[in-house]
DNA sequence: ACCTGAACACCGTTCAAGT
DNA sequence: ACCTGAACACCGTTCAAGT
């Protein structure tokens, strides 16, 4: 206990591996590093990793769906439920979407790759689909008040709208639709588009 | 000539390179080879490629350059300029993207690759406006006529929709917004809400 | 000018051996 | 039960040497 020496046994080393990987991430150097790196980062053995993951796949699903929960209380911060107003809620859940990307490059772009989907892409769709569960209530709650259009089923219309939040988080990310400078603007604009196609005609 | 021997030099190891990959992809089995496999499918070195390529994401960028090429090729034959019809012509458009993705998931996901683009962002850059030059063009097109909602300025309302394409793209190959059976529902479901948005109110 | 083969520093994964 | 060290088969990249 008082010892300074290094005990032979880590003690949770499951944890602190993903801890590595996750201060890795937000290092901004990429998000594909070597299983070795967060291993010599966690100050043990690379073939220590394997006594607590299977593969490299593991470990990375696993920074991956803490990744999700990150997100998913990024939303309910900055879109409670207690939002006033549906336009407000709905806006409010998707720019949190958004910047939680660009907030955390590395770590979004893990969450969606193959590695991490390999490993189990049923908890991973689950993990998605709890992040989004605000924005779901939230369009089934606009529909019956008749704010939004009631075309679809709201998990038709949630799912429409989750694939614009990702395309256009990693198309900046990429680098593909705007400048590092005017990012903030192409994001509003995107947005402003939008919100305007879900809302009925005025 | 007539000699059936190997020669030494091989004549266009560039373009063959870029074809193994491309074969590769194709075959299915995932979207990151090593470059050693493309030399070995094209018969030749491994390290005869940095001859023609100074690293493996310059040949990955040459691959995913022409992905854009056949996306465009793609989209024109599917949605040529002389659909009738703005409406037709759209939805054919988002169609032909959306179905190239699906079509071709190992190059779709090489095209937007870390390596591909760390090579030149720019030149992926205007590979893709060129790719959506057509639906560029009905956008401004459909402003004009009224049938669009004009909040916005049409390479805005551009962007916005290759942001949902996209994303809808690669959560379909992701498998995150159904499985493999209900693909096609999901896919015409999505853009029908995307269409709808649109519009301007019937 | 173009290609080969050996070499280097890395990787993921395994496994006998240590504590 | 957990960790280490050496080993294996791979990889991207380099470089002297061959044609």
């Amino acid at each position: 206990m008082g010892s300074c020496t290094k005990p032979y046994h880590h003690g949770d080393l499951r944890r602190s591996l993903v801890v590595s990987y996750l201060e890795l991430l937000r290092e901004g150097k990429g998000w594909q590093f070597a299983l070795r790196e967060a291993a010599r980062k966690a100050g043990v053995s690379h073939s220590a990793a394997y006594k607590h993951f299977p593969h490299k796949a593991g470990l990375l699903a696993e920074v991956a769906i803490l990744g999700f929960e990150h997100l998913r209380c990024f939303i309910e911060e900055r879109a409670p439920a207690s939002t006033v107003g549906l336009d407000e809620r709905v806006a409010a859940i998707c720019g949190a979407y958004v910047r939680f990307g660009t907030a955390n490059p590395n770590l979004y772009r893990l969450m969606f790759s193959a590695d991490a989907r390999e490993c189990s892409n049923t908890r991973l769709r689950s993990s998605g689909m709890a992040a989004l569960a605000a924005l779901q209530c939230a369009i089934a709650e606009g529909q019956n008040s008749g704010w939004l259009r009631t075309c679809r089923k709201p998990d038709e219309q949630a799912q429409a709208i989750w694939s614009q939040l990702h395309g256009l988080t990693i198309l900046i990310l990429d680098g593909l639709l705007c400048s590092e400078a005017d990012c903030e603007d192409a994001i509003s604009t995107a947005l402003h588009v939008m919100l305007e196609g879900l809302k009925r005609a005025a």
